[in-house]
RNA sequence: GGGAGUAUAGCUCAGCUGGGAGAGCAUCUGCCUUACAAGCAGGAGGUCACAGGUUCGAGCCCUGUUACUCCCACCA
């Protein structure tokens, strides 16, 4: 006993996550236990990282997408594959850019054009240097047990090299093009944007009805616009072909107002007769529909708004007007002209820009394109056959719905932070060479080069990251041995910007598929279901939690309690109760670990002399240990948490350490090791379980507290054992606790103390069984000793009855009893037990039921029709007796 | 316009292939019982959104309705 205190001062008494976090990180790293290498004796198992942008800080997001990938990476480590996490960083083009820009203007008045090109770079390679580390440091406080010795870089020179290879393969394949398009542009970013990366949103607008006079004076039309501005560059109006009331109109001119440009009316079948006026403006260069209607009428085609979204010199007296004034003051001339019909409330879907929110501005412009039809044939057909999986399942109609209508994907941007296009230009004969060398002489006349001032959209290069990380295009080690990744783990709101893209290479660069699984996850939200943002300022950022709470607590709150593919809701209650249970763990097993001292404690559980305290949590142990397995090779991170949890705090802490306190005080010293043995290897079983979602606080109870081996984190995953099942001594349990639950029940309506304790009678049919649960009885149902009897038994008077499955046990508590209570009580038990009865019989007179459902289900409810009777008789019998003694 | 998701205890959410509704938090009662008061024990609390259907049996499958959320789409 005095050792034991002794013993108790020397382990914390409550666990301290800041004392141990960094120190175990740093351990982990010193021993390598990160790093992987191609090993022909060991099964590989792979993840790539999304890389975060060296712009960021770590948010709930990649808190929670983080989480994941490190528990099933320490899950598939611990079961002995060679398991490689590969991280990084994304260079982020335009975010990066638009970052740096801002604190130019801000810090030094200065403008990217100020100061060029080349200092531009170096700037932006110095807030790598100084940033791109800050996330890497934040992963790490995560616990996040990725390979650093292989961190990447999207513009490092492998990746960079990777870029140039696959613009160069597909160019000569025909599947990169450059061509005059409507493209999206961002007039505040100055550079196009992919139609993945416009945002559009409802607003309330107006339509405008505008009226062109027809040149030869016999009439006008009226069309309708949302953007009246782009007037300026109107080359025709469009009808459709079956509409009458424009039939004699088509062919005809009709005059421009403002600009009094002569224009035809067409007929096209785009035009919706229902629509509006059913008659359209024409404005190619800054409409994608009108463009297309324009090749096909050969209406010319004239730009009016300039880069910055000013009116620019096709715009007459507009010129250098801003769009916004431009508008009012277009829809102000035509209103005095005469020209405005009218203005009707309109709701109209406004595109902007995903960065900075700006409306962006369709304009022509000569871009580059990747060809998207025939690339993702495989990539489609790599998932419609079940060689990809998105888990969940239905975000593969997602992608299909995508892929299925995919349009070209415009990869040039107006931008200097990125990978430049690998394509040049001879200053003298225009001659275009793309390479994915240096070209400085022309081939053709010896001129000089210069290369394409664009770069690439970063999702490029990102979409090479599952194998340009692992050394493509060398055909490495790394690639053999871990390339197709076992899974993918991101957000929804990513699945069109990278996942696509990702399989969409990898099917064209290494002719297969970059991962087995997509398992995708929802968002992390505040706690009253809103996007955490900046603006609303009800971020929640997790280094502060992980200071307060421990990394552990965390990554428990942020994997329980959660469905696969769902959104989540974090609030502090919940990194609480996961703060909770790490602090439960820490006393169990500082309890278990106080008492090993000096007591010799087997491994071989078999060999010892179990009592069936021990082979009921052996044989649970067995259960848990291959559902949560099960749980996560399937991904399903929110129910091996709560198994965990469940098993530990109620099976393991509050029942069966319970249980041992008989043997370990008072017992032999047979018992107590055979107690204290049974103690350890449960705990460490489940330690292992826990360790992939709460690494930090099982390793430490692991190697410090336990002294179990070097560390949990190279431990073997457990495995249910064949012996360890034992089913009859689980009933046997059960009907214990029920026991225990039932007197303890009985205890507090009579309100009776813990520390009055007393003796208790118990009747039962299983007599062998519950004779060797006798002192667990005793000890949980504050029993001063348990008497076993035949079911035939008479208690003494002035008793309460507790009835269970197989028994009626009995608590004589003399003055304490209060009969009318007891008989309040049995009534009310009656009740239930008559609605069992009737329930189970109802059942098995239904001859459909028993002739239809499945022999095990019917042979349950029989089972159960006569344990509720037996249940039914005894309180029936016991309450009759009480209603005697009035 | 098309598609998807969600609706379960006061709150936040689980509920895997259909076989007697669960957890955490909150709440009520009693306990400093020699690992833990960040704890222990015992309660109370639910027409599983609504209406049909399939089935011996539905929170779960089918159809429809309502409410909220999200994604996609070129009606000017």
């Amino acid at each position: 006993m005095e050792n034991n205190q002794e013993q108790i001062q020397e382990i914390r008494k409550a666990y301290d996550h800041s004392e141990v976090e960094d120190r175990i990180y740093q351990r982990w790293m010193k021993k390598g236990y990160f790093h992987a290498e191609p090993d022909p004796s060991k099964k590989p198992y792979s993840i790539v990282m999304p890389p975060p942008n060296i712009t960021g800080q770590l948010h709930m997001g990649h808190g929670l997408d983080n989480t994941l990938q490190d528990s099933i990476v320490r899950f598939r480590r611990m079961q002995g594959y060679e398991t490689l996490w590969m991280p990084g960083t994304d260079h982020a083009s335009i975010a990066t850019e638009v970052k740096i820009v801002e604190q130019m203007k801000k810090e030094e008045g200065l403008t990217k054009e100020d100061i060029g090109r080349e200092e531009f770079l170096k700037r932006a390679w110095k807030w790598k240097e100084e940033y791109g580390g800050r996330i890497v440091a934040q992963l790490k406080k995560l616990g996040s047990s990725c390979d650093w010795e292989r961190e990447r870089f999207t513009m490092d020179e492998g990746c960079n090299r990777a870029v140039k290879h696959m613009f160069v393969s597909l160019y000569n394949k025909g599947l990169i093009y450059k061509g005059n398009r409507i493209i999206n542009w961002c007039p505040k970013c100055k550079t196009t944007l992919s139609d993945v990366e416009v945002n559009y949103e409802d607003q309330p607008s107006h339509l405008w009805n505008i009226r062109y006079d027809l040149e030869d004076g016999t009439g006008a039309v009226v069309v309708a616009t949302t953007r009246p501005e782009t007037m300026l560059g109107d080359t025709g109006v469009a009808v459709n072909p079956e509409d009458e009331r424009y039939k004699d109109m088509v062919g005809k001119n009709c005059i421009l107002p403002i600009m009094n440009r002569v224009i035809p009316i067409v007929a096209d079948d785009y035009v919706e007769m229902d629509f509006g006026t059913g008659a359209v403006k024409m404005t190619p260069a800054h409409d994608p529909n009108d463009f297309e209607v324009a090749q096909r009428h050969n209406l010319e085609i004239i730009r009016v708004l300039d880069d910055e979204g000013r009116v620019n010199e096709n715009g007459g007296k507009y010129c250098g007007m801003d769009r916004d004034v431009a508008r009012e003051k277009i829809v102000e001339e035509l209103r005095e002209m005469g020209n405005l019909v009218s203005i009707e409330d309109y709701s109209h879907n406004v595109g902007k820009c995903y960065r900075c929110g700006t409306i962006i501005e369709p304009i022509i412009s000569a871009q580059w394109f990747v060809s998207m039809k025939s690339l993702s044939k495989p990539a489609i057909e790599a998932v419609r056959d079940g060689r990809i999986r998105f888990v969940p399942d239905r975000y593969a109609k997602t992608y299909f719905n995508w892929m299925e209508n995919i349009r070209d994907w415009c990869i040039s941007r107006q931008l200097w932070w990125g990978h430049r296009i690998p394509v040049y230009y001879c200053k003298d004969c225009g001659k275009m060479v793309v390479s994915e060398n240096d070209i400085f002489k022309c081939p053709d006349c010896g001129g000089e080069m210069y290369q394409d001032e664009d770069v690439l959209d970063t999702w490029f290069s990102s979409g090479l990251w599952p194998f340009s990380t692992m050394g493509w295009p060398e055909q490495t080690e790394e690639l053999k041995y871990f390339y197709p990744t076992d899974v993918l783990v991101t957000g929804y709101d990513i699945i069109f910007f990278w996942v696509a893209r990702m399989i969409v290479f990898g099917m064209e660069a290494m002719g297969e598929i970059p991962f087995k699984y997509v398992n995708i996850h929802g968002i992390v939200r505040d706690d009253q279901g809103r996007k955490m943002s900046k603006s609303l300022g009800n971020g929640i950022d997790p280094l502060k939690v992980i200071e307060e709470y421990g990394a552990d607590s965390l990554r428990f709150s942020l994997a329980q309690g959660t469905s696969p593919g769902n959104d989540m809701r974090f609030y502090d209650s919940k990194v609480k109760a996961a703060g909770n249970f790490a602090n439960k763990i820490w006393n169990a097993s500082r309890f278990v670990a106080m008492n090993i001292k000096d007591n010799a404690i087997s491994e071989d559980i078999e060999k010892l002399d179990l009592d069936i305290s021990d082979k009921w949590i052996l044989s649970r142990l067995n259960t848990v240990i291959s559902e949560v397995t099960d749980n996560l090779e399937r991904f399903e991170l929110g129910l091996a948490c709560s198994k965990i949890y469940d098993f530990i705090w109620s099976e393991y802490c509050d029942w069966y350490i319970e249980m041992t306190k008989p043997r370990l005080y008072e017992g032999t010293e047979d018992e107590k090791a055979t107690a204290l043995s049974v103690l350890v290897y449960v705990l460490k079983q489940a330690l292992k379980m826990l360790h992939p979602i709460m690494p930090f606080i099982t390793e430490e109870i692991y190697v410090e507290m336990l002294h179990a081996g070097e560390s949990i984190m190279i431990s073997k995953w457990p495995e249910p054992v064949e012996g360890f099942s034992f089913v009859k001594e689980e009933s046997a349990m059960e009907e214990v606790m029920n026991i225990v639950r039932s007197i303890r029940n009985i205890r507090s309506q009579m309100n009776v103390p813990p520390s009055r304790k007393a003796k208790i009678y118990i009747a039962t049919r299983d007599r062998e069984n519950l004779e060797a649960a006798g002192d667990y009885i005793a000890k949980l149902a504050y029993g001063s000793e348990v008497e076993f009897h035949d079911s035939d038994f008479r208690e003494p008077e002035g008793c309460a009855a507790a009835i269970t499955t197989n028994s009626s046990s009995y608590i004589p508590l003399g003055e304490l009893i209060d009969i009318s209570k007891e008989i309040e009580r049995l009534s009310k038990e009656l009740a239930s037990l008559k609605g069992e009865v009737e329930r189970a019989n109802g059942k098995l007179q239904n001859e459909r039921f028993v002739s239809k459902a499945p022999e095990k289900v019917v042979q349950e409810e029989r089972d159960k029709l006569a344990k509720y009777t037996d249940m039914l008789k005894a309180t029936e019998e016991r309450l009759h007796y009480m209603e005697g003694l009035i």
